[in-house]
DNA sequence: AGACTCGTGTTACCGCAAGTAACCAGCAGG
DNA sequence: CCTGCTGGTTACTTGCGGTAACACGAGTCT
């Protein structure tokens, strides 16, 4: 077997591996984070253990499914953010564009902030809290990244942007995920309330009168 | 059997009842949020079909066990944000009490955010989003209440305010939940940092020269 | 040609956890 | 003595993740 049949049959199980991703994708959209092994692999037509073949085990498929929706993610974000030229239109952008991505495939979304977990621990033993939805680390750590190279910060600004990065992350996912569940407003509105938050609309805010204050 | 009795069957049920979640909480904090059914009965001394008579399914339990210590964390939280006077340090002081809970029990709020999950679905059928992580429903809530009471946000106060509290609490988690694992900085540098976020320093940052604009 | 060895696939199994059915013991009360 | 309730057990079913062992086809070496 010469090196180009190598070269042939490592990127025909490439190839193999995308298509078991695509179809472990139109399962677990379809059935939810919970769908087993065996459904996927009856969806791709074949069974079980080449599934494992391929994967390792059931977290490493959800690994690599979650890979590629991040990476989709975090570009249309990214795009998002680069467009605009005031801040606060660039804040805005972004949190419009992640709103509307999880506004458009829920399940994703789902699958992507609840992998099902047991987490399998990659490396290290212990790992606590890491509660295996790597989603959010991604997304504050980038940020974190453009917080640090665009804004002058001080002293400091390294611990800074990176507290901050993760901060609005969650801002973002908390508010996304209760408002999607809910729906009790516009998603502009959401948006503009969220950057009112940013923008330090709290801290200005007067206490209402006859309240305790806050 | 007159009412006196069923009235003392009652509290006894009751008692057993939390007997068993006592041994519930000691295991599941020991092995983790994974722990099985039969591990719970064998510490309860007991077997496995009585904790089902208590308490249904496994996820009726872990809701029962969840319930306990959300109730404990949201009032040290209310606590200690109606302790100091000044706004900023009400902020500083309610992040401080959170970290320091999660810090100090870590197993506790890995089990709390990331119930082994399943749901089973409480009522309605979708729920898409859910993901049954009811703490920071709870807490986004709470925080809404409380905002919208004491301070003054002009007409659509309701809306912006529960913005704010799921927003609010987003951040704290998603901050909390990098920093309880990486362990970057302090928790009082992490708290100033967080405030500072609120206060609206991200929106009057300088942009860096020679970098692209935020 | 025949033996070798991959890569791909299958069937059939193991272990284990959730959840359930059926049975059992003690004790009230007619 | 029988009846019924309450708290308990044993033993089972079902379903899933994961694996072992075997089978077939095609290219490779001698």
């Amino acid at each position: 077997m010469d090196t180009s049949q190598r070269q042939v049959q490592r990127t025909a199980a490439e190839q193999r591996r995308r298509e078991l991703l695509e179809a472990a994708d139109r399962v677990v959209l379809r059935d939810g984070p919970e769908a087993s092994m065996n459904a996927i692999a009856a969806e791709a037509g074949i069974t079980k253990p080449i599934l494992y073949r391929h994967f390792g085990d059931k977290s490493g498929l959800y690994r690599a499914l979650a890979k590629r929706h991040t990476d989709a993610l975090l570009a249309t974000l990214r795009a998002a953010l680069d467009k605009p030229n005031d801040r606060r239109d660039r804040v805005e952008a972004t949190l419009h564009a992640y709103l509307a991505a999880i506004e458009a495939r829920p399940q994703v979304y789902r699958f992507l902030m609840h992998p099902a977990e047991d987490a399998a621990d990659g490396e290290k033993g212990f790992d606590f809290g890491g509660h295996s939805a790597p989603l959010l680390r991604r997304m504050g750590e980038e940020l974190a990244k453009v917080i640090a190279e665009r804004l002058e910060l001080g002293p400091d600004s390294e611990a800074l942007a990176r507290v901050w990065g993760h901060g609005i992350v969650g801002m973002m996912h908390a508010a996304g995920d209760w408002w999607l569940a809910e729906r009790p407003t516009s998603r502009d509105e959401l948006v503009r309330h969220l950057a009112d938050l940013l923008w330090g609309r709290l801290a200005a805010a007067a206490d209402r009168p006859g309240a305790p204050a806050l």
